[in-house]
DNA sequence: CCCTTGGGTTCGGAATCCGAACCGTAGCTG
DNA sequence: CAGCTACGGTTCGGATTCCGAACCCAAGGG
């Protein structure tokens, strides 16, 4: 493996890589997947200042990421509820989680567990290769420089 | 989808999470599975400061990502490589990648491609349900806390 | 000998983060 | 209607972390 030298902002991973190698991004993240929508829920169940918190919603919600709507409950309220672009980041979290059960486990294990809704099996996440689908791991991609 | 309830320290996402949402890591890695090596490339390829290169490093290494190896060029020299563990990660970084392309994609294209280095395929990321495949999104998996 | 290179470490100042306090709007209570 | 509470923030001062620049040391090379 040739070290590729990239163009950062020409680099897919990178743009990304920045927003959510953010403090706390990931994990508002895993908590919105989770199902949580209100500014007073994110806070009470992660231990995030509401200052930052504030800042990370607003910067989530400026990239398109999670949109904030008013909802009547017995008076007006907010929440934070993930976009389409938003549940596209569903394969990042899960690839997450299941590095995080094989490399960090928890002696206990998880505190909740994933199914298919309809089957209820599990949940996987595979990279694989678009034209003979086999699976694939970092030494069985090559890369090339465009430019 | 009701909010569940996470007791953090069991997430199987939180300790990936917070390791991985720690500035410059996932750079880095992307950069490490570019095959950059050595600390001083790492240094010239991202725009990241000395110290703060070398305690990244430093906590990849302590956490097994990376393994730092003296070689001998003209003289002895050390490089951090992915571990058995490090690699296991390329989903994570695919499906960033993926994400990236998709959503945050610069006009001109990325500055590199993937393909299968057998059959020159492209390189895609599934969620997929372990029992009876289906493609799987956020909606299609039901969340069951287990304490 | 002095110079260069790789791989760091060590500053001081600048940017972030944190907890705690404050604020405004709304409803509910008596 | 006066006062209280809940939500969704904003605004502080102090504690961390980050950064760029300078320094350090070992090993060659000229």
């Amino acid at each position: 493996m040739a070290p590729v030298k990239v163009v950062d902002e020409l680099c897919p991973v990178s743009l990304p890589a920045a927003l959510l190698g953010e403090r706390w991004t990931l994990l508002l993240l895993r908590q919105a997947f989770l199902g949580t929508r209100r500014f007073e829920d994110f806070q009470s169940e992660m231990d995030i200042s509401r200052s930052v918190l504030a800042e990370r919603l607003g910067t989530l919600v400026e990239e398109g990421i999670l949109r904030r709507e008013a909802y009547k409950d017995v008076r007006t309220r907010y929440e934070y509820r993930l976009t389409e672009k938003g549940l596209d980041l569903y394969p990042v979290l899960m690839a997450l989680r299941k590095w995080g059960n094989r490399w960090m486990a928890p002696d206990e294990g998880p505190s909740y567990d994933l199914h298919h809704r309809s089957c209820g099996g599990g949940v996987g996440v595979h990279v694989a290769c678009d034209e003979c689908g086999a699976e694939l791991t970092a030494r069985d991609v090559r890369v090339t420089p465009l430019r």
